[in-house]
DNA sequence: GTGAAAGCGCTAACAG
DNA sequence: CTGTTAGCGCTTTCAC
């Protein structure tokens, strides 16, 4: 069986308490005791139950993250980021997938209870306003979701990212830019289709919905299968937007398939920067969040709640973002 | 504050028991009894303390799974898997990482207590035989690993998956087959690495270890670098066998600056299926773990060492693994 | 400075 | 069938 604390007391010949104390660092405690208690916690190799200390805390040591699924590069990637994160405030992260569905989001946000994690960092895809939990763990909601509810968020601007992406493109001249990854049936896309659709009428290009290919899901083969589409029309486009750099590697292909060339012929440009994206053939010009200052915030501000001001009203942190100039819009 | 059982017990009038049992699902609870506790239960929003309640059954509910990096694609999609198989027994997975070095290794594997975690799915890189605790816990290791411990091991045939690779392209007539990955100061790749130089021989090249390229991290960055390498010498290889997929892609983008074309100039083949690998220009033919197959071997192991024979001898697993012939070896 | 004792929320005996 | 009673291992009053 495990040392416990009484072992070490009774091994000692002190009370528990003062193992206790010394275990936790305090401070005033009868140096020969001291010494005696060491040795004893040394011998024995003692570990703290951490599961019985925090039930007499109150707290868990646990943070859970929330996230679709963990083989998508971009939350591979930022999990890896948070996990770093955590470890620096004295936090082990659990991880939930989801898929992405309301109902298995549902049930995760409902199982986080205040006695299995101290805070959560939710990447939701579909939850609605009303599936939210009652404050009982201080929530962090990541990423763009377009859900009204009073949580603290973290996300950078996706409208001015998209905007920016989009401007690239035509500040080199391109005037038939598509986009791939509008989703209907999300609220997800929303933020980068707006502005998309806001930096074509900036540039006083028509902005219609008619160049915009919805995709079902965020995934290599969907940008794949909308970029022939959009090949197969009868004016095909000259530059296309995509809502990720899964949806662009996917489209990546289709055009080489189709014997065109990217940049020459059509122009691409993705968002997240995964590492991927660097190494594609062309490599992506890609919209690139500060993934780590999205983690380092979504963790301060869980933090905060669970230090300072309880009560405060939601905070919204928006990391800074930059546009990543790579092989497919400008040839080096 | 957090409803308690004992709370539900006082507004059903009945004792904690009783409602233990409902909520534990007991049967023989007597239906007045039965339909006030769900009642209490369902009026309070009871959840059950995971931490006291597994604070007294001994066990905690969670894995631990030790990777180097979830950011890496094959970690990414393994953790995934992992969590998947663990959530089916009823885990919750806690992700720790390493970058692959043997301090944060240690640290890890020292910090696994009986009271964290149930059990742990270890990938270490750099780990040594001594560094391993003594059994508190279940752990199993995952991948190549060389280092002689006797813990139950789960990972495909890496000598015979890297033949298989290395036989496909002598097969299509490659003579100067060259290897990227092999890593000396670790025992990571020495299997792969084996079974690289027994094809060769099996093939009647010469089977020296000239033509092998070795790496620090298996990155994209060092593949690319080492298929510069190999391509900068006076007689460049005709076929390369990179010891994962990132290696590969890597190598992909070299031998495109370096403005030969994959496969008719040189082809290439990577290791570990990761998604990325279908979508790559060209696709990558590569080694194929069934990767579903060696998460639940996992679980299954660790599930069978806390309830079953927990003496038993070490077990090792061998999941299938195929070859996914593709672009970067065979043109379509 | 340190010991004794209470109890965090739960489950497992053991009576009844 | 159900109530009472002990703890799980730890931290925290509160005395001494």
């Amino acid at each position: 069986m495990a040392v416990t604390l009484k072992d070490v007391a009774t091994m000692a010949g002190v009370s528990v308490k003062t193992v206790s104390n010394v275990v936790n660092g305090y401070a005033f405690v009868k140096p020969e005791n001291r010494r005696r208690v060491e040795e004893a916690l040394a011998a024995t190799g003692y570990r703290p139950n951490v599961g019985a200390r925090n039930l007499r805390r109150g707290r868990t040591g646990f943070l859970a993250l929330m996230v679709p699924e963990l083989s998508i590069p971009y939350f591979g990637e930022m999990a890896g980021l948070v996990i770093t994160a955590a470890q620096r405030r004295g936090w082990s992260v659990l991880i939930e997938q989801t898929q992405g569905t309301r109902d298995r989001e549902r049930a995760t946000v409902d199982s986080l209870g205040p006695h299995l994690v101290d805070g959560a960092l939710l990447h939701p895809e579909a939850l609605e306003a009303g599936d939210f939990p009652d404050g009982e763990i201080p929530l962090v909601l990541l990423g763009e979701h377009a859900v009204d509810v009073a949580l603290d968020r973290v996300a950078i601007d996706n409208v001015q990212a998209a905007h920016l992406a989009v401007s690239h493109l035509v500040s080199l001249g391109h005037r038939r830019i598509a986009a791939i990854g509008a989703n209907p049936k999300r609220g997800t896309s929303s933020l980068r289709l707006a502005g998309y659709l806001a930096a074509l009428e900036d540039a006083g290009l028509p902005s219609s919905e008619s160049l915009v290919e919805p995709v079902a899901k965020y995934h290599r083969s969907e940008g794949a299968a909308a970029m022939k589409r959009l090949l197969a029309r009868e004016e095909p486009p000259d530059a296309v937007f995509c809502f990720n750099d899964l949806l662009a590697v996917g489209a990546l292909r289709s055009v080489a398939e189709h014997g065109l060339r990217v940049p020459h012929d059509i122009a691409i440009v993705g968002f997240d920067n995964t590492e991927e994206s660097a190494f594609s053939l062309p490599a992506l010009t890609t919209i690139s969040p500060d993934k780590a200052a999205i983690a380092e915030a979504a963790i301060d501000l869980i933090h905060g709640r669970l230090t300072g001001t309880e009560n405060a009203p939601p905070r919204e942190v928006q990391p800074p973002f930059s546009l990543e100039i790579r092989e497919s819009t400008v040839l080096r």
